[in-house]
DNA sequence: CATGAATGAGGTTTCATTCAT
DNA sequence: GATGAATGAAACCTCATTCAT
């Protein structure tokens, strides 16, 4: 005998701009470490792993927001004291990937730009594989959710992955211009090399965090440098 | 954590027949060229046509069935009599992909069977990039669903794409044995290789797809051959 | 001729409990005496009674979900909350009736087999002749929507009312073998004599809850006991 | 691309005045004994009896007009050529059993009103009795529909059933009236003995027709007019 | 604060009826 | 005439969101 009275989902045809810029509930109380804090972080970090969990399993649009909350084991109003939907918090899941990956590139970036010949550049992108590599072990379900939406179009909740899968390509091209510049993978346009290259190292990734047995994972990160520098060659034989 | 409900209301007479041989609904009055048999192909054809297009704008999950009938220029209740539901109408939507790409594999891997040496086995992987490439024009739009939503999970309607998805990737890995046995690609296990050959593939293809200024496009066939014998090197330096 | 279909959408983390042992949804939160679960019973009951006006009213079938919550007073969506759909509703429309009835006929049958002689017989019966006579001023619309749907097929959402009817004929007949066995009753076969008094209390009934106008109303209870006893006799002999 | 453009079904509250008096489809042309009007009198009966067969299958409601036509074996269509809507297909299915039992009563009534004492009165309730017993033989289903759908409220497509039964509650309970006027059934008023008898009656059709086994089913009409002249007795005086 | 009950717009699907073929 | 394809109102049911408890 209430009422709520907004609408939701879209109407399609609609909604292309960004959605305001990190509007995040609320202030909170409670000193920043306290109790109130704590339990806050525990809620909030169990909604994103049932989310992660769920969207991986049965798609971000076909998981309802009480799902979510079900698998959490919180109620379904507490939901919105935390996030305002579904794209908020998927933007929430892919801030810490984003943020990495960012990082990552940039060091790697700094270093292709003060490499002085071949081998620091080698080094500067193995450095990147390890990096990217960590990502894998500590991000896995958030890497997986990135690259099972990553080409979607950018409606609805998908959209900071496809954020992210922009930013991800954008960044990849630059530093295979830059590498360009530097006197190697010659013989590509940067951007066709970066697509490639990425594309190549997306698709393993997936498999991987599929559960494909892709043989010894350890090797990947190498492999993937590899492919960086060389295609998909062996190593110079001797 | 999951379980399909049956409607209860009651479907009484309905379709006591087996399902239909083929994909498309069941047999019809009036002549195969006549005037009934056109209507219902060029119906059929709209609303593949629109479907495709929302589900590239907005994401199979978001487009609603009354979107699809609209842009197509039919009653919201015509759409039932074509397909049962979104799921089918995506089956029908990757089926012509779906059997191009396994027989463009199918000859492939003939061919790379009955090669002797080298020369015929480049041969064989030439023609199987010409007949992809043509596959690209003469389906693009489907071809983009495809990209766009093969690594989701195989959930709603979805599914088929995900399938076609697997259904490409066994093949790709098995003909990557397959010249791997023929004395090839010798540095990589075939499923990786075939993976970092599809995913370097499909990235490009997204990317040219989705409207990306890739240079002269002429040139991605031959690149997608030269992945799969060469890696991303430049060709062998005169 | 008939086959059901499923819901294609996906139900996800939907129900995966068992269905609840009692009738009613499941348990809820706040103390079983407060206000919400006072809200609850209340709404329960508020649709309940709106669905037997209705039902009444247009018959089962031509009585849609939205016409019982407009006249409840509560939004369609609530139904679902409380039940499944029109056929759980109907279940617990008859409950009530089911037991009352299944339990005076008990009773009924364990004092006619406690019954020495024709005496205390006659009073089971008459007991069993007020126990229903109550039943009906206390439950009137329930046992208006039994006499109404009780003949029709077990389909849809009739199907509750069509069980009752069956348990009440199996009762009835059991307990009119139970009196032949006892001497009475002599004339015609238990099946035969107990459809007769049935159809004939279930007439009289339905006409009297129609509101037509029968007379002293208070003899009725009597009548059906005469009608038990000497009802059905065959003429006078001689 | 065509249109219809009027709607069904019934807003519910709506539509309790009788339907437009005998307003059958429209003049036909052909002779009335021609090869057009057999094929019509083919078509028309294929449609009846394939709706009779259904709506005791399903129910009136639960039955759809493309139900009936698949079963008879006509286009849905052809459906609207012979009828106009569930509804007087209904008043078709009633009509003929409308008219013998009326008939049947109708003579009846004279017979009583003839009769100079108790044989020919007795006479002429067993003429009515083995009238309506070969109502029940020629016009089972039709009788069955009757039974099933009887008590319900007058709305939709079962209106004429319930038109029909409150026609022969009224004609009954002028036998019986009539009877009483002539001395006979003197115990309780017309209204209730008439209501009884009809109660049984129809009780015990309703189970033969429904498959139960009753026994010798030839004495039935002789129990029914032994239920008109000596049923309802009061207990035995003294 | 946490909870889950209530709301009602909206998506899916059905089906009576019309009308092109 | 006969057929079944098209139409679109309306029934069902879901679920994002709010708010009483």
């Amino acid at each position: 005998m209430s009422a709520p009275r907004t609408r939701h989902k879209r109407p399609l045809y609609a909604v292309a701009v960004a959605p305001p810029p990190e509007q995040l509930p609320r202030s909170r109380p409670g000193a920043p470490g306290g109790r109130r804090d704590e339990n806050r972080r525990d809620k909030v970090q169990r909604l994103c792993d049932a989310a992660l969990r769920l969207f991986l399993e049965h798609g971000i649009e076909l998981t309802r927001v009480e799902d979510i909350t079900a698998v959490a084991g919180v109620a379904k109003g507490s939901f919105y004291r935390y996030f305002t939907d579904k794209l908020q918090l998927t933007e929430v899941l892919m801030l810490p990937l984003a943020s990495a990956a960012a990082a990552a590139l940039d060091r790697c970036g700094q270093a292709v730009d003060a490499a002085q010949g071949e081998v620091p550049l080698s080094a500067a992108y193995a450095a990147l594989g390890i990096e990217l590599g960590q990502l894998v072990i500590t991000h896995a379900p958030a890497i997986r959710l990135y690259l099972q939406e990553r080409r979607g179009p950018a409606t609805g909740a998908r959209a900071p992955v496809v954020r992210l899968a922009h930013l991800i390509e954008e960044r990849a091209e630059e530093l295979s211009a830059r590498a360009r510049a530097r006197g190697l993978l010659r013989s590509f346009p940067p951007r066709i090399s970066s697509l490639a290259v990425v594309g190549a190292t997306e698709q393993l990734l997936h498999a991987f965090l599929s559960g494909r047995d892709l043989g010894d994972v350890a090797h990947l990160p190498a492999l993937v440098t590899s492919l960086i520098m060389n295609g998909l060659q062996p190593a110079p034989a001797a």
